[in-house]
Formats: structure tokens, C-alpha cells, sequence
DNA sequence: TGTACATCAGTGAACGCGCGTTCACTGATGTAC
DNA sequence: TGTACATCAGTGAACGCGCGTTCACTGATGTAC
């Protein structure tokens, strides 16, 4: 009476993921357990394995959901501010971002902090991750086609050789402009980005920042603009 | 035979801070065992803790020992550094943080990555923390003393008014230049030192840059010259 | 200089915990004819 | 439509692991008189 058993076994496994997700929020990566898992499930510790290979393949499972979950944020808030000014539309995109990620330290920190002892990423992981980083260049993008690009700011030339280089991976993406300059200060922009959330969230500017939010939001204004954003 | 009480004292705390950076060098913080610290020393599980409160404890002399030895290098190498340009400078601290990060990653992890699940950082943990970005702080500060600083990039301009008001903290370390944009530059050009390893450390750069150190490089000297360094 | 006592270092056994994973099993749900 | 068989979901017991921490103990090192 439970419906078929294709229907109840897609809603195990989703319930699955929804607990392994709150596990995570509530203990962390580390302290994920299948065990647990099974009791909120309501079944043996053994059952489990019914539906999931080992806890290796649920964490997979979780970092990608999280990377899609993430990836899904970004894209939406590009696209509610795609009719807003290129700058503001990379800040929205900034802010959705962290906003996701403050309301889920625990799986931002799964996908951009400490790897978690004893587990190898496996491939299928890296490609859901850079969702989110294609919604960011995707405004630069945008904006690169379009003609809107102000100049990059100097401070980033002369841009070494070497690294002008390695920069053609990114190139690709971006697709209309080449400067290596440009995509030098993109990548900037972007770490910088990540950078501030992981110290946020790991408390490391307790003292020194009051306002997170505020300072955040100036930190990408200002990468934006120092990408040409406009 | 083995010394004096006290001496042999000394030498097994110090010997258990060795083991212990070892085991975080190896299997990382999550992993750290005391029963394991034991067995190296050649004792039993329970005899560690005449010298040793607990677990929590040794963590957070671990911890303390590596902003330690983090803050020393940073100061080394702007010691080793201050007859250079300032921006030279600049670079060759964030250089040596990123060496002293790569030779120990684990260890890096422990103070800058995801917090320790059920580990609390106590206070004492707060000012052995600042040595490093002292260090950072104090390059834009001798340089200001000496009115060496060129303008800081326009792009970082305006500052909103409640951030400029929060950079109070700060501006108290750099002492002499009071101008909210160049904290802010600061500000950005730690936060960016550190999210640039952090990424590294993690790879979320695999694929995207082939040549990690120009890149880093590259970052902090156009950072250093963000805020004005030259 | 020698003795009595206090402090300290290290032992060994034990408690209680939770974990991932395997395995033989029962009973229910689905499928082929 | 009914029956025979195959597949699947969940059980319960067990294995083996390592952990932090406590406790009563023995024997060695230091200290006071």
C-alpha cells in the first residue's frame, strides 16, 4: 500500500540524501554516519546497504547535490539580474553565493574546506562543481560580448608569461576577450570571493570585520569592477 | 640516568608536540589520536595523560604551536626582506606563508580550513593567531611611515560608510594611513593571500591553473599594488 | 649523611562508546506462463 | 485468473576496529629534617 516498488525505493533514496544533508548541517562531514542514517530511516544499519554502496558513495552522492544545489543558486540569481547593470548582476551572483552558503556552512565547507580524511573525490564530482563558477564568468561573459567592458584595472599588468599561458582553459570559457589581464583579474575575483567566505565562515576575521555582509558585498563590487565590469 | 625530573619532563612534552605535528602532517586533525601519541612514545594509552590533559588539549597546543611557527616564518622572511622595495617585500611574506602552508598542509588546514568537529578553539588561541597577519599588516605600515605609498587602486572606491566605520580595528595596526579605501585594499589582499592557498591546498584549481606558484605570485604582487606598494 | 615521607611517572585492566560492513535469513512484491 | 518462481527489502546477529578516559596500583625519584 506503500505504492510500487519503484516509487517507495525513489523515495528512500531521496529521503536519504534529505537526512545525509541534514547530518551534514547538524555534525558536519566528518561525523556522517550510515548508522545514523538508518535509525532516522526507521530501519536496521544493514538496510541501508540496499541502497547505498558504502558511506563513501553517500558523501559523493551529498557533494553533489550540493555542488548542484549551489550551481542552481548561482544561475538563478544571474538570471533574475540579467536585465540589472553587468556590476550588479556579478555582486548578485556574489551574494546568492554566499547566502547559500551561510545557511549551510556545513556543505559549503564539505565542497570548499578541509578535505574529509580518508575520502578521495572521484571524478564524477568535478563536473557539477563548476557550475557554479561558470555563473560567474558567465557575467563577464555576457558583458564581454555585449561591448560593455570598461578597461582592466592596471594593477594586474604586466601578467607573466608563464601564467598568460596556463590561462586558456579560462580563456575558452569567457570566450570573446583574451586579454590574459582580464583573466587574470576574473580569477582573482574569483578566489577572492571563496576566499572570504571560508574566513567568514571559519570565523577567522572575528574582530576585525563587523559587518560581514556589508564588507563581502564590497569585496566583490570591488573585483568587479577591477574586472571591467560596469 | 635519562636527566633530571624536570628535564625529562620537558623533553616528553616537547617530544609529544613533535608526534602530534607529525600526526597532523599524516592523517590530518580529525585523526589525531592520543592513544596513538602513546604508542610512539612507547608508553601505555593512559600514561600520556600526566602530561596531557586531553585530547582537546593537545589540539589546541597544536594549534598554538603552529601560528607560532607560521608567524615566525612570515617574520623571518620580512625581516629577511626590509632592505628590498616594499612591494618586494609584500611578496616574499605571502610567499613564505605559502611555503610554510605547502610543506605542512595539514597543519595549515588545522588553523585556516573547516573548524575540528567537537573541538572549540579556547582564547589562548586568539593573539598566537595575528602574528601572521601582523607580519602582512607591517609592510604596508613601515611603508606608510616612511611615505613610500603611491595611491591605493581606485577601484575599491567608494567605501560604504558602515564598512569604512569597521575598519577602526585595522586601522590602529597600520597606524599611520587612516584612508579607509587603502584598509580596505588591505583587508582584500589578506583575505585573497589566503583564499588563493586555501584553493590550492584543496585543488579546487586543478585544471584551471598549471603553475600555482606565478599564479599566487602573481596575485599578491597585483594586490600589494592594489593597495599601493611599490 | 642517612632516613622517612611525599611526589611523581608509568602500568594494566577496564568501561562504554560508535562505527562500517558482511552474512544467512524471512517474508513480501512483482513477473512469466 | 491462477500458479510457480525470481527478485527484492528489511532483519538480526556478529566481526573487528579504534577511540577517550578513569582508576587503583607499583616502583622510582626527589625533598625535608
Amino acid at each position: 500500500m506503500t505504492g510500487s516498488r519503484a516509487a517507495t525505493r525513489a523515495r528512500i533514496e531521496a529521503d536519504i540524501i534529505r537526512i545525509g544533508r541534514r547530518q551534514l548541517a547538524e555534525v558536519g562531514a566528518a561525523a556522517l554516519s550510515l548508522r545514523e542514517v538508518a535509525r532516522e530511516l526507521g530501519m536496521v544499519s544493514s538496510a541501508v546497504y540496499r541502497y547505498v554502496e558504502s558511506r563513501d558513495d553517500l558523501l559523493t552522492q551529498l557533494i553533489i547535490a550540493a555542488y548542484d544545489s549551489l550551481g542552481e543558486a548561482a544561475e538563478a540569481a544571474s538570471e533574475r539580474a540579467s536585465d540589472a547593470g553587468d556590476l550588479s548582476r556579478w555582486v548578485a551572483v556574489g551574494d546568492a553565493i554566499r547566502t547559500w552558503a551561510l545557511e549551510r556552512p556545513h556543505e559549503y565547507l564539505l565542497l570548499y574546506g578541509t578535505p574529509v580524511p580518508g575520502y578521495a573525490a572521484p571524478d564524477d564530482t568535478v563536473s557539477p562543481g563548476t557550475r557554479v563558477s561558470l555563473a560567474l564568468v558567465g557575467v563577464v561573459h555576457d558583458a564581454a560580448r555585449a561591448g560593455r567592458l570598461d578597461d582592466v584595472a592596471p594593477f594586474v599588468s604586466p601578467v607573466p608569461a608563464a601564467l598568460a599561458h596556463d590561462l586558456g582553459e579560462l580563456s575558452r570559457l569567457i570566450d570573446v576577450d583574451d586579454d590574459p589581464a582580464r583573466l587574470a583579474a576574473v580569477l582573482f575575483g574569483w578566489t577572492q570571493l571563496f576566499g572570504h567566505l571560508s574566513f567568514e565562515l571559519t570565523s577567522q576575521t572575528r574582530g576585525m570585520v563587523g559587518d560581514h555582509g556589508e564588507f563581502f558585498r564590497h569585496a566583490v563590487t570591488s573585483s568587479g569592477r577591477a574586472i571591467g565590469l560596469r
